[in-house]
DNA sequence: CTGCAAAATTGCAACAAATGAAGAAAAGCG
DNA sequence: CGCTTTTCTTCATTTGTTGCAATTTTGCAG
C-alpha cells in the first residue's frame, strides 16, 4: 500500500502552493508593493497570520523554487571527472543552469519571469536576491573546495566562484536596465542574451587581464 | 567676506551629523534591531518624522559615507595612462580603496566597522549593501567603458568589473563567517586579510582557468 | 527691524509588515 | 469515540514608513 504523505502533509502542501499561486498572480496583476500579505492570505483562503508560518517574509515567497537550481549545480560539481580542472566543472555547472532556464523558463516556471521582474523593480526583492546569490556562492565554493581539496583552499575557491558569478550577474544587470526589458527577454529568442552571458563566462575564465 | 553656506545649510548639516552620530552610537551599543527610529531621533533632538527627511530608511543612514570611496575609484579610472590596460586601472583603483581603508579605517571612519558588523549580522543591511555594491559596479563599468571606448563595450566592461568585485566580495565573505570576526579583523594587523584579498584580485586577473 | 515667502520641523493619523500569545479546529491514533 | 499533537485563527502590539496640515525657522526685501 502506498502510504505516502498523510492528509496533514498534503493539505500543508496545497496551502503552500495556494499561497505561492495567489502571490504570483497578485504581484503580476497589481505589482509587489500594491499587494499586501492580507491580500495573498485571502487569495489562499487562510488568515494573514498563517502566511508567516509558511514564509518568513513577503520577499521569501518569490524564491520558493530556487533551491533545485542550485542542486543542479552541486550535482555537476560532485561528479567531477579525474581530469577536470575546477574551471571545467564550474563552467559545466553554469551551463547546466543556463540550459535549464532556457528549457523550462517560459513554460513551466511561472515564478521565474515574475521574480525576475520584481528583482529589477523592487529594491527589497533585489536585496534578497543578491543575499541568496551570495549565500549560494559560498555553498558552491565549499563544494568546489571539497571536489578539489588539494588544488583550492576554501578562500581561493570563494574567489574563483565569486569571479565567475560576479561576471555573469553584473553582465545580466547591464543587459537589463529597465524592468520592462525582462518581458522582452522572455518574449523573444533567448539566444542573444545567452551569447552575452557566455561572453561573461569567457571573461572570468580567461581573466580580466586578457581584456 | 566668506559667504560660505548659510545658517540654514549649516544647521541642516549639523542635524545630519547628529543623526548619524546618534545612530552609530546606538547601533553599536544596543544593536541594530534594538534601536528604533524614535531612539535615533531622540538622540539627535529632532522628531521621529524629521529622520525621514534626512534619510529615506533606517538602513540608509549606515551608508552615508560610501560615495567618496567610489569617487576615489572613479578618479583613478579617469586618470588612465595611454599605456594602461583596463585591468591596470581597475587593479589600481581597487588598491586605492583598500589603502584608504587601511589608513583611515580605524581612526577616522567610525562608520566603517559599525557598518561592517551590521552587514554581517543584519540581513536587511546586508541586502542593502549588496544592492549598493551592484549599483557601484554598474557605475564603475560605465566609467571603465568610457576610459576604453574601443577596447571594451558596455557589456564586457560589466563582466570585467563583476569578475573582479565578485572575487573580492566573495573572498571577504568567506573570511568573515561570524559577525564577531569583524571585530577581530579591525582589532589586529590588517595585513593577513589584505593578503587574502590580494589573492582574490590575482584570481580575477589571471582568470579562473589558471586555478 | 518688520513683514513675507520659502523651507524645515512637527504632531498626528494611517497603513503595512512582522511577532507573540491564547484559544479553536483539524488530523492522527489508540 | 476520546486524547494528543499540529495547525490555524484571532487579537494585540511593536516598528518602519508615508501623507497632511499646522507651526516654526530662516532668508531676504524694503
Amino acid at each position: 500500500m502506498t502510504t505516502g504523505p498523510g492528509l496533514r502533509e498534503r493539505k500543508k502542501e496545497r496551502t503552500r502552493q495556494a499561497l505561492i499561486t495567489a502571490a504570483l498572480g497578485l504581484f503580476e496583476e497589481r505589482g509587489y508593493d500594491e499587494t499586501t500579505i492580507a491580500d495573498i492570505a485571502a487569495g489562499a483562503d487562510v488568515s494573514a497570520r498563517t502566511f508567516f508560518s509558511y514564509f518568513p517574509s513577503k520577499e521569501e515567497i518569490l524564491f520558493a523554487d530556487t533551491e533545485d537550481r542550485l542542486a543542479l549545480a552541486f550535482a555537476v560539481i560532485d561528479q567531477r571527472g579525474p581530469e577536470d580542472a575546477p574551471v571545467d566543472v564550474l563552467v559545466r555547472a553554469m551551463a547546466a543552469v543556463f540550459e535549464r532556464a532556457e528549457q523550462f523558463g517560459q513554460v513551466f516556471d511561472r515564478a521565474v519571469p515574475v521574480r525576475l521582474r520584481m528583482v529589477f523593480s523592487v529594491p527589497a526583492v533585489q536585496g534578497m536576491a543578491l543575499q541568496r546569490m551570495l549565500s549560494a556562492q559560498q555553498r558552491l565554493a565549499a563544494r568546489l573546495h571539497a571536489a578539489f581539496p588539494d588544488r583550492l583552499d576554501r578562500v581561493e575557491a570563494a574567489a574563483v566562484v565569486g569571479a565567475l558569478v560576479g561576471a555573469v550577474v553584473n553582465t545580466m544587470l547591464s543587459l537589463v536596465q529597465a524592468p520592462e526589458q525582462v518581458d522582452e527577454l522572455f518574449a523573444g529568442d533567448p539566444g542573444p542574451v545567452l551569447a552575452q552571458l557566455r561572453r561573461a563566462v569567457e571573461v572570468a575564465v580567461a581573466g580580466i587581464g586578457a581584456s
